[in-house]
DNA sequence: AGACCATACCTCGACACCGATGTATAGCGT
DNA sequence: ACGCTATACATCGGTGTCGAGGTATGGTCT
């Protein structure tokens, strides 16, 4: 998820890594902060697979800064990981985000397509968190306001989300054809 | 997280330790699949800590059961994470249904309010995944059909959420008068 | 002059997590 | 008899993440 947002912001252009770590924070940091000690080692890993490379300048305010830029392979593996996501991208929201954030730069249409029916395929099917055996609860169901506050609340998002992945399905097939 | 759900399952009941894999598969398992080898040693560090102890009992269809059950100790504790959440778990959607699993267990009203209003304060900052400099951007403002889809669910999920916390505090108000 | 903060990068130890793999029993289908 | 699945638990190596701490420069405030 971190080098996904790492390489999906070099992929529009150069930062060094105070500027990429500050936008990072903007995109998923009010839910889950990134570390610097998470973020720069994360940065040497993809430099090290020839992902990405630096370019030591004179700092601007303060230290030098290393700007980096992706090479040819970084943008191959950023759309590979964008076209092939791993199941835990699809079904996780956080990931799926940060996923969705870049998806533009997969630039055929049907490729976006196949990633956002694979969310959809995932969002049909009939899951709950709570279950009386095998059988998945609804809301009303529960006597717990909390726990059918979750099933409210994912209700939402699940409705928002199947009317926003229709819609937009239905422009990209246009567009494709 | 994971640490939590063990603690809140054995909260109702005993259980071993397969059982309630199954359990957390069923809660949290769609969206973030817990493996074995995460489990177990989770279980072997709440044992250690004190906060359950194991009993063994033949098996009833296969190898012995380590039947875990909470000690007092893991009790306060499952109230304390409950009453006094860490940050992530209020902003992080994944911990914060966790954690919604269980606030029933929190006896109190009164703290169970406290909680809701730390994420009620929470989704009243005004926050977005987009910015132009630091003005939050909205979903109307993007080229960008997945990023708008991204605040678009996001404003719903939210909306829906936040109906739904305002009503169940007026009930927790009501209920500690 | 000294305190403080923002910029800019880095290391280290601790640890949670995962995939792969292993062990053992019991039942079902072929 | 054989393979497969479900039950039930466990270990191990690799790795991603975090908190704490460190280094250095330059600007603002008092």
């Amino acid at each position: 998820m971190l080098e996904l947002a790492i390489l999906g912001f070099l992929y529009d252009a150069p930062l060094h890594g105070y500027v990429l770590r500050r936008h990072i924070a903007a995109l998923t940091g009010h839910v889950r902060p990134v570390a610097e000690s998470t973020l720069y080692p994360a940065i040497k890993r993809l430099e090290k697979a020839g992902l990405l490379v630096r370019a030591t300048e004179p700092g601007a305010v303060a230290a030098p800064r290393h700007v980096l830029s992706l090479t040819e392979d970084g943008g191959r593996e950023l759309r590979r990981r964008l076209a092939e996501p791993a199941q835990r991208e699809i079904t996780d929201e956080n990931h799926w985000f940060t996923l969705l954030a870049f998806l533009r730069h997969l630039a055929d249409p049907a490729a976006q397509a196949v990633v956002l029916r694979r969310r959809l395929a995932f969002l049909e099917e009939p899951a709950s968190f709570f279950y009386e055996g095998d059988r998945p609860l609804a809301a009303e169901e529960l006597d717990d306001p909390f726990r059918r506050g979750v099933l409210t609340i994912a209700r939402a998002t699940s409705r928002a989300e199947l009317a926003w992945l229709r819609d937009t399905l239905a422009s990209l097939d246009g567009a494709g054809r």
